[in-house]
DNA sequence: CTTGACCTTGGAGTCACTCCAAGGTGCTTA
DNA sequence: TAAGCACCTTGGAGTGACTCCAAGGTCAAG
């Protein structure tokens, strides 16, 4: 299997994949006679493992972890749990955080007309917030 | 005022400031006889509406874009409203993304125990997982 | 005159890709 | 045999919003 035809089963580009290597989530594929990566059955069912886990939103440091975990010889549920729900947390965080984000905006929006002044409310409401040191990141996720 | 008490006042780094400038956010700062930069309150109520768009999780972008009505003769609701719709919907396409994200992996965390092989049950599930093409990015929001 | 806090610039690193240019490979058709 | 074409190779640059660092300059206090 070539990298194209790879790409096409995985759903994903070339270019992705190429990088998947250098970044070593993905092992480095054999060669042909004229120096093209060579995959088989393997190579697929690990990349596609790596796309479901950048679809569930997962670093590749989160990854990395999970395939070390699986390659070991015992790969119980007691090593993968902690991963998953360190993510699992991660996501909440971002819930949470993207939840109060909006009932602000809505609120800011409010003030629109609310005002007598000649400019718009919300751009006064905006100069108005009282922001607080910035929160150190508590997920991966924007 | 120097950056530094510029950036006490703003609650952010020196670094984000010279940063600021160069993407062209912030206007140039005036120079001391010894090149350092030099600011006004004028500057710093602009860098705290900045940090304040920032923390409602805007781009530079959109900032720019607020900033610009603002300093039009009209600046109006008019301008402005169209500009916060947009973030706000974008705050909103991730929040759903991330909800459905969320299911999803709490679903597969059930899976643990629920299968009698040797092999943890939420491994399986990741692989299990028919991944589509992925969608084109409806929102800045990670 | 030295110390130390602050400032300057430029460049590299982050993350997970994406896009591109210049050139090589290999199969099909004329 | 040659040309054409789809595919492959590498390396490097760009994305966004910073963050971190090194090497050196400025300035006030002791």
């Amino acid at each position: 299997m070539k990298i194209g035809e790879l790409a096409v089963a995985a759903n994903c580009t070339t270019d992705t994949i190429r990088f998947y290597e250098k970044a070593g989530v993905l092992p480095k594929a054999d060669r042909t006679h004229g120096n093209y990566r060579s995959y088989g059955p393997a190579h697929l069912e690990r990349l596609r493992f790596i796309r479901n886990c950048r679809a569930l939103d997962m670093t590749h440091d989160e990854i990395r972890s999970l395939l070390q975990t699986m390659d070991a010889p015992s790969a119980g549920c007691d090593d993968v749990l902690p991963i998953l729900d360190a993510h699992i947390g991660h996501v909440e965080v971002r819930l949470q955080e993207l939840a109060a984000l909006k009932s602000q905006l809505l609120e800011l929006r409010s003030q629109c007309h609310n005002e007598a002044s000649g400019t718009c409310g919300i751009l006064t409401g905006i100069g108005a917030i009282q922001s607080e040191p910035v929160v150190e990141r508590q997920t991966h996720l924007g």
